[in-house]
Order: C-alpha cells, then sequence, then structure tokens
DNA sequence: CTTGACTCTGTAGTATACTACAGGGTGTAG
DNA sequence: CTACACCCTGTAGTATACTACAGAGTCAAG
C-alpha cells in the first residue's frame, strides 16, 4: 500500500517535480519515506501542503514566511501562547494587504464605471487612491 | 522652482535611490526632467506613484503586473473599453486574492482561538483551510 | 528482455528584483 | 575654496525562487 511518487504529486498540485524537489531542501516539505528503488513516496496529505504553498506564494508571502505559516502547525515544542502570538501576528498582516487590495479594487472600479463608453481614456484618479505614508510590514530597506 | 531630487523621492517613500533608478530602467516611472547639472528632477506626483509600486509589490503583483496596472492610466491611446476590460480582469484578480486570504484569515483564528491557554500545540485546522483544486491566475509552471 | 516513461543526485543556469560599488561630477555651508 | 553630502553612469554582485540538464538507476507494458 504505498503512496504517490513525486510526479503523481506534481500533477495533482501544478507544481513542477523539480520545485517539489527544491520545496523540500528549503524545509516547506518533510523529506518524505523512501521505496527501496530510492523513489520519494508520499502520503496523501502532502497535496494540500503543497496546494497551500503555492496559494501563500501568490498571495504574496515569501517561503520564508510560509516556513513560519507552516511551523505555527508543526512545532509541537511551541507552547500556545507563542503560537497564538504567532498567528495573530500573521492575521494583522493579512488584514492589512486585504485593506490594500480594498483600495486598489476601488480604484480599478472607478476607473472602470468612468470608461464604460467609446473614445480616449480620460484621467483617472488611480494613483490617489493608494496613498498613505506607510507600506505594509515587509520593512522597507533604504540604502544606508 | 525645482522638483525633487531622487534622494528626496527615496527618503520620502522609503524606496532605495538605486531602486527607484531601476523602476525607471525598467519603464515604471517616467524619464524626469534634468537639471542643467544632469540631476535628475521629480515632479510631486511621482511620490504616489513609487508608493503605489511599493505597496502593490507587497500584495504579490510582480513589477509587470504593476506596469499594467499603471498602463490603464497612462496610456491615451487606448480606448475605454480596452482600460474596462483590463480593469475589471484586474478587479477579478484581486477578489481571487482576497478570497484566499481570507479563507487563510479563518484558518489562522481558528487555531488562535484553539490556543489561548498554555501547553504543546494540538492538531490544528490549519492547511485544511486552503484546499481547492486550482491556483490564482499565476499561470502554473508544469516543466514538460 | 527491451523500450520508454519515470525517478534519483548533483550541479549549473535563468528570471526577477534589487543592491553595491567604482570612478567621476555637483552644490553648499563654513 | 575646501570639505562633505549628494548626484551621475555603468557594471557587477546578491537573494529568492525556480528550472534545466547530465548521467545513472527503476518499473511496467508488450
Amino acid at each position: 500500500m504505498n503512496g504517490m511518487t513525486i510526479g503523481k504529486v506534481s500533477s495533482r498540485t501544478g507544481v513542477g517535480i523539480e520545485t517539489i524537489r527544491f520545496y523540500e531542501r528549503r524545509g516547506l516539505i518533510a523529506e518524505p519515506a523512501r521505496r527501496p528503488s530510492g523513489y520519494r513516496d508520499y502520503p496523501p496529505a502532502v497535496i494540500e501542503r503543497v496546494r497551500f504553498i503555492k496559494k501563500a506564494k501568490e498571495l504574496g508571502f515569501s517561503l520564508r514566511e510560509i516556513a513560519e505559516l507552516l511551523s505555527l502547525r508543526v512545532d509541537n515544542d511551541r507552547t500556545c501562547a507563542d503560537v497564538y502570538s504567532r498567528a495573530t501576528a500573521k492575521i494583522g498582516e493579512i488584514e492589512e494587504k486585504m485593506r490594500e487590495l480594498e483600495r486598489m479594487k476601488g480604484a480599478l472600479e472607478t476607473l472602470a464605471s468612468a470608461c464604460t463608453g467609446a473614445g480616449p481614456t480620460g484621467e483617472c484618479p488611480f494613483l490617489d487612491a493608494l496613498e498613505g505614508e506607510n507600506g505594509l510590514s515587509t520593512g522597507a530597506t533604504i540604502p544606508s
């Protein structure tokens, strides 16, 4: 009763074989069991994990941040208080991302509703909707 | 009555000088006027543009996608119908990102509410909340 | 028992997005 | 008039995240 080969994981998730092995090297996916041949033998749960990584990436999380998100679940050494504070911090980041997306969406909707007819594009309040002093939590890098 | 030097733009936006010049090379920022010395002389509007780029990046848009977003406003050759379809497409992408963030947030909240006391971390339904067949619009790359 | 699809390790190359000089000129405060 | 912060171009280096081989072994169908 074997699990999946890496090719199966790849086709089920839409993530390339080389990329899956890369995620393993980076510690995002646990090293799977091996068959006598040396082939990786994955449990079904790996599918959700790979899909999670894929989606989190599309949402602007780096692999380092995704590892953090995943570590909330994996490490049994952590206290609940620790998990709680990390989780709420991530929730804050996510809420900030959502607010920015909301603003961007609003700006695009204004743009779209102003341009339903024919003719050239006029001045649209596109950048204006995204003002504000600060970025998100990325940690701005200003060379010394 | 001069505008800003690049250093001023950098300090007002939190984006490095080299990065601003890089954005110019990539066409994300228009080539500014020059002073007799050759110094770049930026109009105030560049501040919003740089901040927009910064935020859009933090939301998971690539520089190529940001250029697309910006081109909706800039190109006067485009018809309104064209702008409309591009804008609504981007709105769709943004809504998908927001839905995914909502799911991720829900998973984190479940995790956080289950772990407010002391003790070790149990099994939490973290990955489960992010299942689903498909990713976003990134265009999955599966090697041949 | 061969053929073709699949897997292995290891290394090297690519795309994106910066980031850091080198070697030079500019601008202004004291 | 000099010292120091700032700007210029151009090129090269770095971090991240893949992506592509090379050279070899594995497995299932016919």
